[in-house]
RNA sequence: GGGCCCGUAGCUUAGGUCGGUGGAGCAACCGGCUGAUAACCGGUAGGUCGAGAGUUCAAAUCUCUCCGGGCCCA
């Protein structure tokens, strides 16, 4: 039987409920075991790292994965949701750093490795616990018990698997990387940590002459960092731009024909010659230096896109050591890679006149040097942003440090085919900014000269002679291996570090390189590494891969969804994923990126306790398309909880009230929906639609589009018109066949919203559920079907009609506003003039527009001809150019006939002759005007597809009706004030005007029928529970109450 | 500096692919209805559709430039 449900609705209470509800029936298990053997639908669970409390970001792609995953588990998937952490890397290394006090590398080596290691692993799991309770909250499910965890020797291994593969096909090399890097630390850091150290700073800039070879002109280069010219090895210029040569001051210069423009502005100087940079291709000139002996060719010109004509003078001096760019021309042309720097940031001792200085201190004594040399052309202070080490505030270099890589330049057309492969949501992303980023992919560089990471399992021989190098893919590997591997051990420094490795080849020491590996190369490994696969789970992992869709936030785009590809493609050359949902930013109130140092940050845990998960859930999934950024704030998810979750649970409590009241039994033998009321059927067939709308929607991710809808379809369709519409029916004491339609039909809807609603809420629904289902259904709403759209049940020109009597309904009232008659009072007749076939679709329905309008009859018209009156008036435009002067006579003649005669004779016959002085007119009715007017009890007004009339005439009896309506209104509206049940019973005191006293007369039982009263007395001085005076237009009323309890 | 996304009423947004009178909701104000509702119904007010230019008979929509916000990359 269904129970009456609280008329308050209290999300933390039934959430905290339902919580426990699932817990003890293991619903969440049941949902995924229930479904083994149906399709799988895989998911792979992107891995937060477990260093941090949850944000509303986070909140939003767990609100999303669970969407969807919900929907495809009700749509018959079968769907593991293994949970995962990403617990290795930077973030975790500096937190501890900062927790023990200790600032750079070489306190923590003195710390020790293995202790710190142990801090690391013991911080990874300090938030675990608020996330697993965040996920809780709000109703994601994912298997948290049995997570993949990175830091795990099984998933090391799997990492190191896959490296092998990467070594054993020729792809993982070690070369160089252009990194900042922060000589006090002696440390490189990652480009978050670059990113809160920029400083506009000033500092001089130079223009230097390099001569070229054989010839008496000079190459004119420009540069902010002098220190670099030691380790110079070659010149740039864009291959496209124009170049000139020059005299200018009696020697001959080249450089870039737009910057001579900018440079050399209002000075004398003569063109030699002009031509394009690409013919200055391998020209050669004198090194500045030689304080290095390159064991390549160097010094010559090379061309580069990357040199721009914004500053300097198109000329770029190359030192590949110290530059990203210069880096990679440097490769491209084969240039020797000069690094007169050494790691502590001084100048090592075969650069003579500067050895041991700190490079940056050295720039003015450089400076001076080059002047006295003759090739300083000039110098200017030149002001631009430089990053700073954030820790010590000391200038960073960029500096080429020892890296491996994976080529994955090599495999760049796998990873566009396998791209192609994918449905990206937005689509954009496919070709946009993640095409664009593949398109020109670079390799990748691993290491990081950290400590807290994936080992990377390359050993090295240390005999000179031998230099065998080895890549480990598995522990059995380590174990042969190494001498006297133990039971007990941690693929982590310092274990592997300390391992004694013989090489197979000479039977040296083999030392492992120091590094640990990116991490985001461990969250990319994810679709195998959590099988233990190859080592297990072989069966499991073909069945897993590829993985059906993944969804996270914009900023992972060249992150997780890239790492995911470039691993999967080098590894199987296929696409890791087959869908991924790409998600929008969370923003506060004005759109700024929420960030704890702006304190604009929502703290989520109060939305959940005020406004509960399922507002906050709902917020999120309406807001916006899942790829939109969304505004995040708590009166946004109350603004939810009012509009839509509170009318749900209202129109749910109004229905388990009267079914509660009626011992309604759902397990009853129910009408057909073709035997049911016509609004029933209506209602019927708009879920229907809705259903299959949703289908649509959740087909393309358009998440916002189906739960809008539903949405329209609960406010407008189901609680503000069938509800309303339904009261009545209710009411009824006996058993009709009218009630139990609409009962039964009340219970299927509310049945399919719970379940339609299910993946989006999943807390409310569940609450209602429990009450609804019959002891033949699941036990869950989470274990129920998702409704599919039964197509018989859609009729089309039902819908049509409604619409129409609904738009009729809305006129109507506006209408009654207008005319100041409200909707109280009873009127004789409403006249709808409309076509035919609109006729027919309102008849059936037409008993709605009646009583919405509280009218005493509705009734068609062919045409407006009995409801209008219509008067013509002469048209001056027509009759003054025909007749001159006549006109005014004319006019003067129409004016004193009555105008129904004229006017009726002009309609019928289309002219009509008068005598004017003794001349006799004929005037035609495109002579006239002619005006309709309403008859003066009819006002009117207008639909698209009709008209409507409503009659105005308020007769004796109709005014009685309307005063006993008020009445009603307000015993109504006081037993309410007194809190009585629907069915307690009162008795009544009246005190009204005598004359009014009379009117009401024939009300009286109808009166006491509408409110459950035994007896109304007429005193004049009322008493009871309750007394209350009322004023009702001109009459005063005064009711008092009493209760019979 | 480059790429991508976004910009519509005070706020949140629909419409944009396919050019044809810009619709809603919240908030405000006036009126009404109500024994389910934190509701609902009717009305009023509120818009240079970020700015400018172009294409066109016609541009919120297509094109270009710029401005502002955001993300990613340098």
């Amino acid at each position: 039987m269904i129970a009456a449900s609280s008329q308050k609705y209290s999300p933390k209470d039934v959430e905290q409920r339902i919580l426990r509800y699932w817990k003890d029936h293991d619903t969440f298990q049941q949902s995924m075991s229930q479904r083994k053997g149906q399709p799988r639908y895989v998911f792979l669970e992107g891995p937060p790292t477990a260093n941090g409390m949850p944000h509303p970001g986070h909140i939003l792609t767990r609100v999303m994965k669970d969407l969807v995953l919900r929907y495809q588990t009700m749509t018959g998937h079968y769907i593991l949701r293994k949970a995962g952490w990403d617990t290795h890397g930077l973030p975790v290394e500096i937190e501890v750093e900062k927790k023990l006090g200790l600032k750079n590398k070489q306190d923590i080596e003195q710390y020790g490795i293995a202790k710190f290691n142990d801090e690391c692993r013991k911080s990874v799991f300090k938030y675990e616990h608020a996330w697993v309770e965040m996920s809780e909250r709000i109703g994601f499910w994912l298997d948290m018990d049995h997570p993949y965890v990175t830091l795990k020797n099984e998933y090391i291994e799997c990492v190191w698997w896959s490296l092998k593969q990467a070594f054993d096909k020729g792809l993982l090399y070690k070369g160089y990387k252009v990194v900042p890097y922060c000589p006090r630390c002696g440390t490189a850091l990652s480009a978050h940590e670059i990113s809160q150290g920029y400083k506009t700073i000033e500092e001089p800039s130079i223009f230097i002459k390099f001569k070229i070879k054989g010839e008496d002109a000079y190459f004119l280069a420009w540069t902010t960092t002098p220190w670099t010219l030691i380790s110079n090895v070659a010149l740039a210029v864009n291959p496209k731009a124009q170049y000139l040569k020059i005299r200018y001051h009696g020697q001959t210069m080249i450089f870039a024909e737009e910057r001579v423009g900018v440079l050399l502005k209002g000075q004398e100087y003569e063109i030699v010659d002009r031509f394009l940079g690409k013919v200055l291709e391998f020209k050669e000139y004198e090194p500045l230096f030689n304080y290095s002996k390159p064991d390549r060719k160097a010094w010559y010109v090379v061309l580069a896109d990357f040199v721009t004509m914004e500053d300097g003078t198109g000329i770029v001096h190359i030192a590949p050591a110290f530059g990203e760019d210069d880096y990679a021309v440097g490769r491209t042309y084969n240039l020797p890679v000069v690094q007169l720097v050494n790691l502590d940031g001084t100048f090592p001792p075969e650069v003579t006149p500067w050895s041991g200085q700190f490079v940056k201190t050295a720039d003015p004594q450089i400076i001076a040097y080059l002047e006295k040399q003759g090739v300083l052309e000039g110098s200017k202070l030149y002001s631009h942003e430089y990053p700073f080490c954030w820790r010590c505030d000391s200038p960073l270099l960029y500096y080429a440090m020892d890296s491996w890589f994976i080529a994955m330049s090599k495999v760049q057309e796998s990873l566009t085919r396998n791209n192609n492969k994918i449905a990206w949501y937005p689509s954009h992303l496919q070709q946009g900014r993640f095409g664009d980023f593949i398109k020109e992919v670079k390799d990748w560089a691993l290491s990081r000269d950290r400590y807290w990471g994936t080992p990377l399992p390359i050993w090295i021989c240390e005999n000179k002679s031998c230099r065998h190098s080895i890549c480990v893919g598995s522990v059995d590997e380590l174990r042969q291996l190494s001498k006297d591997f133990p039971e007990h051990y941690d693929l982590h420094k310092p274990f592997v570090d300390d391992l004694v490795i013989r090489c197979p080849r000479c039977q040296g020491r083999m030392r492992r390189e120091p590094d640990v590996i990116d991490c985001w190369y461990d969250s990319g490994s994810a679709f195998f590494a959590q099988w233990h696969y190859p080592f297990e789970n072989k069966t499991e992992f073909a069945a897993n891969y590829p993985v059906d869709f993944i969804s996270e936030a914009l900023d992972q785009t060249r992150g997780w969804f890239y790492s995911l590809l470039a691993i999967s493609t080098f590894l199987f050359d296929d696409a890791p994923y087959k869908s991924v949902l790409t998600l929008g930013l969370v923003l506060d109130k004005d759109n700024q990126k929420m960030s704890k140092s702006k304190k604009n940050y929502v703290d989520p845990t109060i939305i959940l306790d005020h406004e509960g998960a399922d507002a906050l859930r709902w917020y999120l999934m309406t807001a916006n398309a899942p790829w939109m950024s969304t505004r995040f704030y708590e009166d946004a998810v109350k603004e939810t909880l009012g509009k839509f979750i509170l009318t749900l649970w209202n129109s749910y409590s109004f229905f388990t009230t009267y079914a509660a009241l009626d011992k309604f039994d759902p397990a009853a033998p129910a009408p057909t929906p073709k035997d049911r009321e016509l609004l029933d059927r209506w209602i019927l067939s708009r879920l229907h639609g809705l259903i299959a709308d949703v289908h649509t929607s959740m087909a393309t991710f358009e998440t916002h589009k189906a739960a809008r809808a539903i949405e329209a379809f609960l406010i407008d369709d189901y609680s503000n018109w069938y509800l309303r519409r339904s009261r009545k029916r209710l009411w009824t004491e006996e058993d009709t066949a009218d009630k139990r339609s609409a009962y039964h039909t009340l219970y299927d809807v509310t049945l399919e919203l719970t379940k339609l609603l299910a993946p989006f809420i999943p807390f409310i629904t569940e609450e209602m559920y429990q009450n609804l289902k019959t002891s033949k259904m699941p036990d869950s709403v989470h274990l129920c079907d998702y409704p599919t759209s039964d197509p018989a049940l859609i009729d089309h020109p039902l819908e049509e009609g409604m619409t129409w009597i609904r738009a009729l309904v809305e006129a109507g009232r506006a209408l009654r506003s207008k005319i100041q008659i409200k909707g109280r009072q009873p009127l004789p007749e409403a006249v709808i003039v409309t076509k035919p076939h609109i006729q027919n679709s309102l008849k059936p329905l037409i008993s709605l527009l009646q009583e919405e309008l509280n009218v005493k009859t509705v009734r068609f018209a062919a045409d407006t001809k009995e409801l209008t009156i219509q008067t013509v008036t002469p048209k001056n435009a027509a009759l003054g150019p025909r007749f001159k002067g006549k006109a005014k006579d004319i006019i003067h003649v129409l004016e004193a006939m009555p105008n129904p005669d004229l006017t009726a004779q002009l309609l019928t016959h289309h002219q009509v002759t008068i005598t004017v002085g003794s001349e006799r007119i004929t005037l035609r009715d495109t002579d006239f005007d002619v005006h309709e007017h309403e008859k003066p009890q009819y006002a009117r007004t207008q639909t698209p597809d009709a008209l409507l009339f409503i009659d105005m005439t308020v007769t004796a009896e109709l005014e009685a009706e309307g005063l006993a309506r008020e009445i009603i209104r307000r015993i109504q509206s006081m037993r309410k004030d007194l809190d009585l049940s629907v069915n307690d019973h009162i008795t009544v005191d009246l005190a009204l005007p005598g004359q009014s006293e009379k009117t009401l007369h024939n009300w009286l039982g109808h009166i006491k029928e509408e409110t459950r009263a035994t007896t109304l007395t007429h005193t004049s001085t009322p008493k009871g529970k309750l007394v209350k005076t009322w004023g009702i237009d001109e009459i005063t009323v005064t009711i008092g109450i009493h209760t019979t309890k």
